[in-house]
DNA sequence: GTTTGTGCAAACTGTTTGCAACTTC
DNA sequence: GAAGTTGCAAACAGTTTGCACAAAC
């Protein structure tokens, strides 16, 4: 297997296995954080149990490949590390549509923090939730 | 039982219990959200059940007597509901120390969010972690 | 053939719930 | 005495882990 993840995963040390790639495909097609659980549902084809993706997305978040997101639920999400590009989320109340935010205007902020506070690498989890357009014009 | 406690309860429809008098006096005197096991912990002498302490921070919560608090952990937090007065929080990454921060300038933020995604009465939450400065003094 | 990954079942954590007994008003 | 609250045990969701087997290198 030679595609694209397979060498993603040989660069990090990691052996190629198909729940492994079949993960990382999914990831990077995802528009949105995914849990675990939807991961776990929508791969069913590929027979992987869910200890197996917890233990393969605990391992790419180590590794950096992927990013632990917690949006205030009782589960966390994953998301695909591609540009390193700064964002956050924000999420519908209603029916949990979760939207990437591009905008952030907290380095200054955070800046302010470290001095005030001495904390040192700070680093920032913005979640913003709301009612979508879609819940607020279906009522 | 008339104190200052008792009467918020009354205020809310909520009877006045012994429980539920130390709950809102140790969350009132609390420099920082308080997780339910560790206000169980703490109150450990009044012997009530953990199962109290959860039912009554919902309520709690549900009547905005108390605020619920993500903070990236594994498990929800509460404080009072004193002044009302917007704020978040920075945590270490290394001992778990919490700390207020009063800065915040998402409003505006907010503001274009909602014009850019058509979403309604967002709010946010943010938590900053960092390693305090005790932390990364002692290595 | 060594190392790493997997499935399965069991465990563990934070939290909720059903129910009978008990307070509070 | 009706309504609301509690303790206890059981259940639940999300997640982790031990172990024997299997796949990857």
């Amino acid at each position: 297997m030679t595609n694209k993840f397979a060498s993603l995963l040989r660069q990090h040390g990691f052996k190629v296995t198909h729940a492994r790639v079949k993960l990382l495909e999914r990831l990077e097609r995802a528009t949105k954080p995914m849990s675990a659980q939807e991961l776990h549902e929508e791969l069913a084809d590929s027979k992987m149990d869910l200890a197996t993706v917890y233990r393969s997305l605990n391992k790419f978040a180590d590794a950096g490949l992927v990013a632990r997101v917690q949006l205030g639920d009782e589960f966390a999400r994953f998301e695909f590390v591609k540009h390193h590009h700064h964002h956050h989320h924000i999420v519908c109340n209603s029916c949990g549509k979760v939207r990437e935010i591009e905008l952030c205007n907290l380095d200054e902020l955070s800046h302010d923090i470290a001095q005030k506070t001495g904390f040192r690498n700070i680093e920032h989890q913005v979640v913003f939730r709301g009612e979508c357009q879609d819940c607020a014009s279906h009522q």
